[in-house]
DNA sequence: AGCACGCCGACT
DNA sequence: GTCGGCGTGCTC
């Protein structure tokens, strides 16, 4: 092959397509499709990273324009061929440039040198015993040491250049066997196998099993539609999962288990890893860049059969990838929040077609669009409605309404109060829970629970302190903040807020001798503060846990009898159209974190709204009720699945300018609008409208047809270019966004 | 994204 | 007459 198809590492749609490179001689039989290599490019032969995605042996470039390719940057392929195709099934899906799509899939990247690293001798018992009889106090080798202690791994070149040291004290160590200084990197284990005992599969439930079946036939036939395994909590998900892996494993492939960053804990790990041992690892953002990079290149070199970890292990490098299960598929952590915005579902789907892979989604609160989907007959469905060997948690809603008539103005009920001080004389614990996901202060009467919402978006009014007013965060109408209930006329309305901090400060008053830990966004942004918080709190060196949506996912603390949402309302009331799935999901996960063991938990949701049918149908566990319900509504509204929604934001330093623009789009929007089948809503200012003196305007636009949307709003954005100056402005886009932008 | 080329105003 | 502004256009 005489050319390279190059596609070089910049993010612009300008150079967003194929450059032709000539391979010279000497790279000629070396250089292979998905290797990075080293290219000149521009005027002034500016070197670049670029990515091979292809070969030809003919070009139409005339020749006086070839350059050729420099070096190349690895000695194995960085991309395969499946990986290069799903970048252009990305670059298509999420309208971003093939190179950033590129880069998204690639692992952040450690030079693969392969000489002359130095690591500390790994048997720990005897390096102590080592170091003391060897090496004494703040001498070289000892400085090299307790440098190795924190950077594990350096190249030798390194250490004498950052410690300002010869190579005699390191070949010292060597000699004493406290270090080993190998030609090869050695791949570490993220995972510390040495007390992990074997499992045996239990005996499944008769519904587990017919799961396990489902999905096992459409594996063995090929059988590639997506299928959705909707289970309880504590149905056992984790068993069908691996009993899936299993299979998967025989016929020689390997699986992907996607799982919430949040609910990544060592207790879900372990469980893989007493099953699987070694064929188990593990990727998250806690390991560093070199310990990551390590885990995908033993899945390339089937070191590894599973890759556990969160959204980013999809693009594990396995080379016959059998099954992507994705857990919690529900979560909104799968879709990345930063360009290509990807939705982790899709892209395993699109894997699925790419590598014939199955994929089987897994939720006790399925996402509403994902069970609209089985319904339809896109996805398969499973249904587990049994738990295994345990009871539902009693559940108890508290209408909050009644608490102040009995002139309890204090944030907890009377019941949830007994309740707690019940626990502690029974040496059990306590969870508090406060919602402040997608939280916005909005504004409530205490008295009747009405809540003032905008009528045409259904969704409720954001208080904004400055100039005391109300904004729908959907079209943007604003409104005075009203002095008096428009429903019952009292002058309770308020807005409503309060923090894990104010909660924990009450618990305090009230119990004041009970132990407190609090999780929340302040108090786990150490390294390990997270871990150690849950770890203290298991270990029942605490009576009660306060905290934030981190202690809603998949922890089992066997303890736990009591748990108390604090304010349903907070994320009933975050201005999203989705804010009633939200509260369902959010109270059946709590929900699932009381009476795990044993003893039968209860669970008090305290709410000034409690007729609310996503409370209702939570407190029964009934998730069938509650998507019927909110399907409707979703109809009604045009909402997601019945549409797409597009943001569309202007950011510049000139508000005036901005809010120009954006009209001028909206013109040619309306243009362009054939047979009005796009809604436009706005331009309004963004939920947060100013940040760092850039205003923030935005337009919602609606349709039915993904690409239909998508093509007419990039082709409105290049009218508006065309016609308009809007330099100086960011324009950003993204289609079904998690939060309202 | 960079970088060069290119066509109009204030200077040695 | 030249130095330099950043507008337009190209990059294998």
């Amino acid at each position: 092959m005489k050319y390279a198809e190059v596609i070089i590492s910049i993010t612009h749609k300008n150079v967003d397509r194929i450059f032709n490179y000539i391979i010279p001689d000497t790279l000629k039989g070396q250089l292979c499709v998905g290797m990075r290599v080293i290219v000149p490019f521009g005027k002034g032969n500016k070197k670049y990273e670029g990515y091979v995605i292809g070969f030809s042996e003919y070009t139409d470039v005339p020749s006086d324009k070839l350059k050729c390719v420099i070096s190349i940057m690895d000695k194995y392929p960085v991309f395969s061929e499946n990986a290069i195709e799903l970048a252009k099934f990305m670059k298509e899906k999420y309208y971003s440039t093939l190179s950033e799509c590129l880069r998204c899939i690639m692992p952040s990247i450690v030079k693969d040198k392969t000489r002359g690293y130095v690591y500390l001798n790994r048997k720990k018992e005897d390096f102590q015993i080592l170091f003391d009889k060897c090496v004494s106090k703040n001498n070289l080798q000892s400085r090299v040491l307790n440098f190795l202690c924190e950077f594990d791994g350096t190249a030798v070149d390194e250490i004498k250049m950052l410690l300002e040291i010869n190579l005699s004290p390191i070949s010292a160590l060597e000699k004493k066997g406290l270090i080993n200084v190998l030609d090869r990197e050695i791949k570490r284990d993220v995972l510390d196998f040495s007390f992990v005992k074997k499992t045996n599969p239990f005996v499944p439930t008769d519904e587990q099993k017919n799961a396990i079946n489902f999905v096992l036939n459409k594996f063995y036939s090929n059988d590639i539609k997506p299928v959705l395994i909707h289970g309880v909590t504590g149905s056992g998900k984790t068993e069908i999962y691996m009993r899936i892996i299993e299979a998967v494993l025989k016929a020689g492939k390997q699986a992907i288990v996607l799982v919430p960053e949040i609910s990544l804990t060592p207790q879900t790990v372990n469980r893989f890893m007493s099953r699987f041992g070694r064929l188990v690892s593990v990727t998250h953002s806690r390991l560093s860049a070199g310990e990551r990079f390590d885990q995908w290149k033993k899945a390339r070199e089937g070191e590894i059969s599973i890759m556990i970890g969160p959204r980013s292990a999809i693009f594990t490098p396995f080379a016959n990838l059998g099954a992507v299960i994705i857990d919690e598929e529900h979560e909104s952590t799968y879709k990345s929040e930063t360009t290509p915005k990807y939705d982790v579902r899709e892209i395993a789907i699109e894997i699925g077609r790419i590598c014939g892979s199955i994929t089987v989604f897994g939720s006790a609160t399925p996402d509403i669009s994902t069970y609209y989907k089985a319904n339809i007959g896109e996805f398969d469905l499973v249904t587990i409605s049994s738990r295994v060997n345990k009871s539902f948690p009693e559940i108890n809603v508290i209408d909050m309404r009644k608490e102040l008539e009995n002139g309890n103005k204090s944030v907890f009920s009377s019941s949830l109060l007994n309740a707690i001080e019940d626990n502690l004389l029974n040496g059990r614990q306590t969870i508090l829970f406060l919602n402040r996901r997608g939280y916005s202060t909005f504004v409530s009467c205490r008295k009747c629970g009405y809540v003032m919402e905008c009528e045409s978006c259904n969704v409720n009014y954001t208080y904004h302190l400055s100039g005391n007013k109300l904004i729908c965060h959907y079209c943007g109408k604003t409104l005075a903040n009203p002095k008096n209930c428009p429903r019952c006329g009292s002058q309770y309305i308020k807005y409503f807020g309060t923090g894990t901090q104010k909660i924990e400060e009450e618990t305090k008053k009230i119990f004041p001798e009970a132990r407190i830990l609090r999780m929340d966004l302040d108090t786990t942004s150490g390294k390990n503060a997270h871990e150690n918080i849950l770890k203290k709190f298991a270990r029942g060196d605490a009576d009660i846990l306060i905290g934030t949506q981190m202690i809603a996912k998949g922890l089992d603390f066997p303890n736990v009898s009591v748990v108390g949402v604090v304010a349903a309302d907070m994320s009933l009331n975050s201005g999203d159209f989705k804010c009633a799935e939200n509260t369902f999901q959010m109270l059946t996960q709590v929900s699932g974190r009381a009476g795990r063991a044993s003893v039968k938990g209860s669970v008090f949701i305290q709410t000034y709204n409690p007729e609310h049918y996503s409370i209702e149908f939570a407190k029964n566990n009934d998730y069938i009720s509650f998507y019927n319900h909110e399907i409707t509504v979703r109809k009604q509204m045009m909402y997601p699945p019945f549409s797409h929604i597009f943001f569309i934001m202007f950011v510049s330093f000139d508000e005036k300018k901005v809010i120009k623009a954006l009209f001028a789009l909206l013109d040619i929007m309306v243009k362009f609008n054939k047979n009005n089948q796009f809604e436009h809503i706005g331009p309004s200012p963004a939920t947060v409208s100013k940040i760092k003196n850039q205003y923030r305007w935005k337009i919602i636009v609606k349709g039915v047809r993904e690409r239909n949307l998508k093509n007419y709003v990039l082709y409105c954005l290049d009218r508006l270019r065309e016609c308009y100056d809007v330099s100086g402005i960011n324009i950003n886009i993204t289609l079904n966004p998690v939060y309202i932008m």
